[in-house]
DNA sequence: AGAATGTAGTTATCATGATAACTATTTTGG
DNA sequence: CCAAAATAGTTATCATGATAACTACATTCT
């Protein structure tokens, strides 16, 4: 992600805006910053995730398994039923976390095509260690209540 | 950009996030919340640019140099410190936009490295007409407003 | 003047998102 | 029971972000 450094002020977004949407230009001015300010927290997300050989995708993953009360583990489209991302990025995603030890696989007795996603032990372990970082990231940093 | 489809409820996140922030179970809610509605206007914003055969970047160099007051074009060191996003990604994506006509280039007098950029007539033309339709998105959805 | 340093922008490589088209398996329906 | 359709996941290819290391030019300092 990325945006721009120095938002509009309000008379640029007016001398923009107003031809087209007269009288709306707090609301785009509101919007952009929450914009901005959203693209700076997932860049932060994403640093602190990499910076444990991780990804956010990766983190969703082993949340998503993580806080199915009545399950040990989750099938690949359930995975994908729950998170907003594309199937191959998660197949390559999922590859690679059984590939590093984060994740475990059984197959499904009924059906061949079918894996079945548990988290590892590994990978229970990372996940609870950088569970306090994330919400004090999260938290951190109100969206919103940043300076323009 | 990516997210959870459905947001965990207060419950889940309190489950998660007591031990480590207690007390700030709904202010990561509605910051998950937020976070998960900009993800989803930036995405309707990059398919609608790519409609056009254009990305955020490149829609965000028109408007920087179109912005600018007193001058008919801006450096490449202008631009970047105008937009958040790395050099390279930068000099990609001018170069691009100078291939297909969006941008014109003219080089320094003094400097043989620097590289004035300015709006192109074919530049103008998509920038004008994709502004309307730019601005209805930014206040069609209020981001926060969403139904979780 | 010329070596050393600084500045402008690029090249090489990688990470992680997408869509289209594919294989393999299971289910359905005549 | 077997062809057709549906489902589960993958492969191939591309777009667009990043960082590290680079080239080329300009400036500084002795």
């Amino acid at each position: 992600m990325f945006f721009l450094k120095a938002l509009p002020t309000d008379t640029m977004i007016a001398r923009f805006a107003d031809q087209y949407t007269p009288g709306k230009t707090g609301e785009i001015g509101e919007t952009l910053k929450l914009l901005r300010d959203a693209s700076r927290l997932i860049r932060q997300l994403d640093a602190f995730f990499a910076r444990h050989d991780l990804s956010q995708l990766k983190f969703l993953i082993l949340m998503v398994i993580d806080r199915e009360p009545a399950r040990e583990a989750l099938r690949f489209s359930d995975i994908a039923a729950r998170i907003d991302v594309s199937r191959p990025v998660l197949s390559r995603t999922v590859n690679a976390m059984l590939e590093s030890g984060l994740l475990g696989e059984t197959p499904d007795d009924k059906d061949a095509r079918v894996r079945h996603l548990a988290i590892a032990p590994a990978g229970q372990t990372v996940f609870n260690s950088l569970l306090p970082e994330y919400f004090a990231i999260l938290t951190q940093t109100r969206l919103g209540d940043l300076k323009t």
